[in-house]
This record gives C-alpha cells, sequence and structure tokens, in this order.
DNA sequence: CATGAATGAGTGTTCATTCAT
DNA sequence: GATGAATGAACACTCATTCAT
C-alpha cells in the first residue's frame, strides 16, 4: 500500500541524516527511531536489520541520482553541456542534500562490509546511476565528443572528480561556494574523457 | 628508542591489514593483536586507543604514499611523465599492499567520526601526501604543461579519479590488471589538468 | 509510572546486598543482573552507570533510616527516649537489613571517590538522614535535655558511636545479640550529648 | 637488613598517599611506582601483592596511632586529660598526616574484603591500637573515672566520635580548623565513658 | 500496526602480576 | 636488586534485535 511505502522513505530520510552525520556504525536504532518520533520496534517493521535500512538508503540515493542525470540524458544538447549541467545538479544536490550525497561516498563507498554481505551486493545497489553515467559516456563517445574508452576509466573520471571535491567539501577545507567550482569541474571532466 | 619505533610499526602494519579487510568498527582490538602474536593489553602500551591506532595508521599510509611522490617529483622528466610515474607507483602499490590503499580510501575517507574528535583533524593527517600533490600540480603549472587552476580542482581530478579506480578494484569489478589501465588513467588526469 | 518505580527499586535492593557484601568495586553489574534474573542491558535501562546505581542505592538507605528517625522525631516522648527508640530502631534496622546499614557505613562513606564526581556530591545523598539528625539534637537542646553544642560534634557522637558498633558488628568480634548494647549505647550518646 | 625495612617504609608511605587521595581501587600499582620513581617489578621485591602493601600500610599507621596513645596511657595523669590529649594528639596527626587517617578510615573500615581474605584478618591489623584503647578505658574504669563498661560500646565511643569527625573533615563541611573541636569531642567521649 | 522493555553477545580498555634482561 | 614490556582475565557498557502487550 501506498502509506507503507511513505513511511519506508521517511525512516530512510532520517536514517539518511544520521548515518551521513556520524556514520553507521555510530549511529543507533533508537535514534533513528527516536530522531523521527517513532519506536524502534516500529522500524523492524519496515526493515529487517539495520544493514538492510543502509542498502535502502543507498538504492534510494542513487535513484534520486539517477532520475536527475536520466533527465539530463534525454535533453537535446551537446555531451559537453549535459556534463555541465550534470556538474550543476551534482553541487546543487550536494547543497540541499548533503546528508544524501555525504552518506553516498562515506558511508557507502567505504563500509563495504555492511553492503556485501549477500546477492545484492554493493555495487548493484547503485545500478540504476551507473547505467545513466554509461549512457552519458556512451552518448559522447558515439557524437565524437569523448573519445573511445573504457568504461571504468571513464567512469572513474566522472565520479572519481565530483567525489574529489565531495570529500573536500565534507573536510570544510573549500574556502568559496560549491558553484564556483562547477565550470572548472565540468571542464576537467570534458577533457579527461576526450 | 629505536625498538619502541619498530614495535609501533609492525603494530600498525597488522592493523592495516585488518582494518582494510573487515573496515574499522569490525575490526577488534583482539583480532590486531591475535593476528601478530601479541597480548591485548600489550597494544595498549603502544597507542592509547583504538582511535589512535587508526590515526597512525592513516599517516603512515600518507607517509609512503609522499615518499614515493616527492621521489617522482624530484626527477628531472616532464610532469606528464610525472603524472604516469605516478600512476604507476600508485597501481602497483595498490597490488602490493592493497590493505594500505583500501585503509586510506575505505577507512579514512569515510569514518571522518573516528579522526576528527581532536585538533590533529582528518585532513591534517595525510598532509605530507597532500602537500606533494601540490608540488606536483604546481610545477606543472610553472612549466606550461598544466593551466592555472583552482588547487581544490586540481587534487580532486588526480586524487580522484584514482580513487575511482581503487573503488572499482575494491569492487572487483575490473576484468583486467589494474596495469592495463595506468596509460588511460595518466592521460585523463593530464588532460584534466591542461 | 509505577513500574518503572518499582523496578529501579528492585534492582537496588539487588544492589545492595551484593555492594554491602562484597564492597562497591567487588560486584560487578554482571552479577547484580544475575542475582535478580534479568540481563545486564536491561539494568541500564534504568541506571546510567553504576556509580549512578550506588548513588541511587545510598539516597535509598538513607531515606529509610530518615523515615525511621522522622516517625521518632515525631513522638511526643522526652528526647533521651527518642535517642533510645533511635538506638533500637537503627540496631533493629541493622539485624534486618545488615545489607543497607552495612553499604551505608562501608561503601559510602568510603569510596568517596565515588560519591564525589559532580555536583551531587557525597554528604548530599544522604541529607535527608542528617537533617533529621539536626532535629533531633535541636530539639533536644530546645527542651533542655542536651547542652547547647556544635551540630558537627553532637552529629559525630550519635552516628560516630552507633557506626563503631556496626564497624565491630561487621567484623564478626561482637559475641551477644545486637539488642544487648541498646540501653548502654543509647545512655553513651545522651551523655555525650548533655 | 636495614634497607630492606626502610624502602618498605617508603613505598607503603607512597601508597598510603594515593590511597587515601583516590581510594584502594582507582590506584595503580604503576601510579605508586611512579609517584615514588621506582619500577613496578620492584614494588613486587618487597610486597607480594597489592593487597598485601595494603595490609602493611594499614599496619604501619596503626602503629603510629598506636605509639601515639601508649605514650599518653603512660603519662601520669588523670584518665579525663588523658582522653584529651589522645584527641589533641590524634586531630594534629589528622592534620599533618591525612592521608594515613584517611586511609585508616576508609579504606581499611571499608574495604572489608581487601584485608579479610586470609588468617591475618582485618580487626587484628590494627590490634596494636586496639590494644591501648583497651588500656585507656580499663585504667579509667579502675581508677574510677569512667564507669565499668562493655568494651565494645567503650571502644565505640572513642573511635566512633573520632571517626564522625574524621568523616565530616574529609567531606570538608567543617568550617573551622580543627583543633577547635578538641574540647568538645574529648568531652564528649569522656561523658559517653562515665 | 505500534510500543519500548528485555536480552545477551560483544568490545574497548584496565591493571595486577610476571619475568627476561 | 631493578626495570618495564608483556600478559590476559575481567569489567562496564552498548546496541541490534525480539516480543509481549
Amino acid at each position: 500500500m501506498r502509506n507503507k511505502f511513505k513511511k519506508k522513505n521517511t525512516i530512510i530520510l532520517s536514517a539518511l541524516k544520521l548515518f551521513s552525520k556520524k556514520g553507521f556504525y555510530n549511529t543507533t536504532i533508537s535514534e533513528i527511531s527516536k530522531n523521527m518520533g517513532v519506536s524502534v520496534g516500529n522500524i523492524y517493521n519496515y526493515f529487517p536489520s539495520k544493514n538492510s535500512l543502509a542498502k535502502a538508503s543507498i538504492t534510494f540515493v542513487a535513484k534520486k541520482l539517477a532520475t536527475n542525470l536520466r533527465y539530463i540524458n534525454n535533453q537535446n544538447i551537446s555531451s559537453q553541456e549535459k556534463v555541465y549541467m550534470f556538474v550543476i545538479s551534482y553541487l546543487n544536490f550536494l547543497k540541499e542534500h548533503p546528508e544524501m550525497i555525504d552518506y553516498f561516498f562515506r558511508v557507502y563507498l567505504s563500509n563495504r562490509e555492511v553492503f556485501c554481505k549477500e546477492e545484492d551486493c554493493g555495487f548493484q545497489l547503485a545500478k540504476d546511476f551507473i547505467d545513466e553515467i554509461e549512457i552519458l559516456i556512451d552518448t559522447g563517445t558515439e557524437n565524437g565528443e569523448f573519445k573511445k574508452q573504457n568504461f571504468y576509466v571513464g567512469f572513474s573520471c566522472i565520479t572519481g572528480i565530483l567525489g574529489g571535491i565531495t570529500f573536500l567539501n565534507g573536510e570544510k577545507v573549500l574556502e568559496d561556494d560549491l558553484n564556483i567550482y562547477a565550470r572548472d569541474l565540468s571542464t576537467a571532466i570534458c577533457k579527461a574523457l576526450s
């Protein structure tokens, strides 16, 4: 039912905020429940374990990122412009929902043991997003803006460079507003891909 | 005295292996001690807490990476060649000491709460390495190989792209030997910087 | 709610028994929990730390003693009779709940470091009881049975003499039933106060 | 040999200071050793265990108190004057060596489990002192100053009342210098005994 | 569905004691 | 005798998970 779905999302949002702020292991289920005014036990009516909640959170964020990127991919513009739009969209997302991006980079990328215990292993959780990245690269390659290249290298260029600035942002060493870096970052990505 | 120093390093090495394999929170002091054939209590004669051991481990790896890069920075070659040598050196390091690089990327980049409780906060722990990255970029800028650019963007290009491939390597999705990617990666980095 | 209050008392009672028998530091939370058929963790749902449990235990005993003494203070009898009644009441209490009195004298009087870490420091925990002692002395002074005297000296006479016999009782050197000493002790106290 | 004896005393003095300040269980052998500039292991050349050091400390203090009291007992003065002299001597001792008296009252009286594990149980450790107390009472009884009374009650009067003021002193609630209370205390003791 | 008290295995850390040097 | 690194059992406290209400 619709309600169940909404409640799951509310829980994910609450978890996301805390996971990203304090890390996965320093966030307790009890805190998540208190933060959203719900009982501990009730959370277990929606997610069978803390790990499963973490996984659902990843998928949630990945889907958001994928949706954004899919929208851009569908535009009728050059690939370079798509990259730029994606960078802008990503940085805005980072500013508006730092907890989601932080979670994506901090918790997911590095608490492998949390996400890889069973079948639907780490990489798969973000599949939607990764697929859109692939589309972005392939389209650019097909129309000649990007060179033909190994997907993994291309993937590293896009997500790595954005990941780098995300890390620096999290470390609070950036002096300027994030948007300032948008042009430089997208240029760097495009050059790396071409 | 010399001995105390050596013992600390032995402990760090043991910790590094386990932290990187299982994550910081899933590694117990007892495991680290068993892994190196020493008693639990004795570890506390060298490190006052698990956190401090984690910090020392970061510094240890950062120093190794910095030493490698410093050696390259001091060569009398073009900056592009330096980047290539650094990528090669990094990938080899990753192959030979996956636990160190893994630790660097997984534990450090993401368990901020572990490293940021006091003054010598996160970013500072890797200072040596970061300084060498800055030298690499600045030298290239001075000799005209790289464009004049914001340091944070340049930093993201180098460490981000390498971080990306490291992540993929950790996820075990790469089909080929790491060295295969060396040329493409260094090319991408140089383009991104220029 | 009523239940929470009752449970706290049950825990205190269990703790009291063990603390007094084995001392604060030789009693583990695990023992307390086993002794009352409850899990370790559950105790922490009621008391945030072992120290806080010790403090609550002190207050619990002090309140009991205070209640006994308040009842006597409210009687319409001479102060000498009050002292006698108090001694009787105290010795009976000591016989029936040796763990409580033992705790009061052994753990409280001497594990200062446990009780004095914060604001509600040692002396304050037994405030209720001490207040009643003051009333006992003041009343006797007002009606001329006791001389006008420094409170601290008077306090030492009452609690010190009873403390002495308590100590000897704990050392198991007393040959007779405690009640045998009641008359002599109350006489000594009254003389000391007059 | 003489040296061994002296060293043992030095250790006892160091232990006494720390035991009384922080309690028996919060004082580590390592602290005692550091406090006196000696290695941990070396302490074990003089005392086979922490407990035995605590016991030796008790005997040390008891002997000091006994010596003081014995000197007074041997004077050719009334028993009331003896009590007064003893109170004065005790309060001075308390002011000059608070750690010793504190230890006697706090650690000995209440960490029974430390002192009663084997044959030379608690009470016996202070035998010298207790014997002198008995002599003080008996002499007073013989010369008619004190009434004939149960030893345990008499003992409680003397040590209890002094114990009371010691406790209050330790709690830092006394507003005046200890000596102020000497006359009142000795009067109270004498009255209680007569 | 919702609650939150109860469980108990698990972890970081301490510290008396030993012993090779 | 003196040293202090090494040992390892022990303990306070945490927290994911369960389940009776």
